[in-house]
DNA sequence: CGTGAATTTGAAACAAATCAATTGGTGTGG
DNA sequence: CCACACCAATTGATTTGTTTCAAATTCACG
């Protein structure tokens, strides 16, 4: 399954659609979306013309459902339209590690094509909608229809770099820094899709934050009053209010890894490099 | 850039080619690869027939030289055929954070896709030899070829999972496993390429090795020369021998993210579940 | 062989995990 | 409606793994 970090796609910033509904036309009780729609769901600019005939179905999914398993057969894709999902690891002694936290505009599935099974977890945190993308269908589109096939390049890329930036998070940056970083995101992320970027309200637990931040629950906790007695936020249990987002955003990392390089040469006169700092 | 993480990828499992020459036939001085060479190269069934005609160019880099560069325009995929590289994230301050160590029947700078420029870097750490994979021909050709968008999904989708790891990893393991599974999954990839997997050498420094796993310089040398007197490898200066592959396999996290949920349950009189563990 | 880089090793400092206990919220049943 | 059980979140005390700082040693190379 997808394992969508929080951070606003680079391809997102500044399209605000706060006032537009959410995608799809209702038709005999079903909701179908046009190839358009999902492009501007996506954010990605809108693929050829007269595709309006290529319609894909809509599921919904309660509270809870699993949406994918480990080892399900792999055979569609899924386009978040509404709702607010989580998807997570299971490893060997049964323990979850949470990937992210998909919401709309994310797509799922993508991790599944090259074994032709899922290897992680989704499930539904609330009521969810979804556009189904069926894999085979897709790749006969794209027979007619090229753009889709860098569509899926562009959506499958930008995964990439969004796990590899998830990589360096959690490589180099100090708990404190981990978790500001995780409320600017989610911050960036509600106001993308037309809520406060102010104050709203964290959909998962404390437990989730931490496995997904690679954090314990505690750790998340203290943080996240550290925070709230810095001034920079104000928590009541899951309602954050961000009052001095850049602070949040400055907050770096206070450990780091290769950070010695910094004032190594001083018997050589030198000034140190203006790179390395912590 | 691709940040491979050194795991073997599982579809290359069993897969061993120790005997089969370097992939590319010599035409006018330069080399050229067929796009079923391509295909065994990168461990994928091979692709259509009939499509010995599609070469593809080789380029050859020397050891230090940079292949890619933050910001620099995509265009081009990059196949190893032989050598071994890095990729490399720079933060703010000139930091460099190792993504990955590409060898091999790896490809290079998918990232780079979707936004039509790179956000890494990658460079040649011995000699190196590439194949060429233009994208817009990767685009016209996939046209008649239909098999190329699914070859390239499949890597994409590879891609995807191992960081997914990576990340798993780096989130939830203690640092003892983390060397210990970089050194197990070194070893299966050299087997792959058909080296020793019991002998073999570092072609990295101890702090690109700990910049990748999230651990400092001295942590690594110190956990590798724990090892050593544990008697799980050998070391000397960057050879290493793996005695026990298993003890190596076995060491699992120390420290763990949500693993307090094994004994709660203890006033229901309920056995505790038998899923989580430490 | 000497010089600078890479590696190793030691001791101290520190961030985060662990253990443990408390509080607050929610839902259920008496 | 209150009491109780249950879960999530908070807070404190303590421990521990890893980083940091510092110095010694080994290696690589001109």
């Amino acid at each position: 399954m997808a394992g969508q970090t929080i951070q606003p796609r680079p391809d997102r910033i500044a399209s605000l659609h706060s006032d537009r509904p959410q995608a799809g036309s209702r038709c005999q009780g079903l909701l179908w979306s046009t190839l358009e729609e999902i492009c501007r769901l996506l954010c990605i600019e809108s693929v050829s013309l007269a595709s309006d005939r290529m319609l894909f179905q809509h599921v919904q999914f309660r509270s809870g459902q699993r949406i994918l398993s480990h080892g399900d057969a792999f055979d569609t894709l899924y386009i978040v339209n509404s709702g607010f999902l989580k998807t997570a690891l299971i490893d060997d002694f049964g323990n979850e590690k949470v990937l992210g936290f998909p919401m709309k505009g994310d797509m799922l599935g993508m991790d599944g094509i090259h074994i032709g099974h899922h290897t992680s977890e989704t499930l539904a945190m609330s009521e969810c909608d979804l556009i189904l993308l069926p894999f085979t269908r897709l790749n006969s589109l794209s027979r007619t229809t090229p753009d889709i096939e860098h569509l899926m390049y562009r959506m499958m890329s930008r995964e990439l770099a969004l796990r590899q930036a998830m990589i360096g998070m959690l490589g180099t940056l100090s708990a404190e820094a981990r978790v500001a970083r995780f409320l600017v995101a989610l911050s960036d992320r509600f106001a993308e899709m037309g809520y406060s970027a102010r104050t709203f309200n964290l959909r998962m637990k404390r437990q989730e934050i931490g496995s997904y931040l690679g954090l314990t629950t505690e750790t998340v906790s203290r943080t996240i009053s550290a925070f709230h007695d810095l001034g920079c936020i104000t928590v009541q249990q899951r309602t954050i209010t961000i009052l001095d987002a850049e602070a949040l955003k400055a907050l770096r990392r206070l450990p780091s890894s290769p950070a010695h390089q910094a004032l190594r040469r001083s018997s050589t006169g030198l000034a140190p490099k203006p790179s390395a700092r912590r």
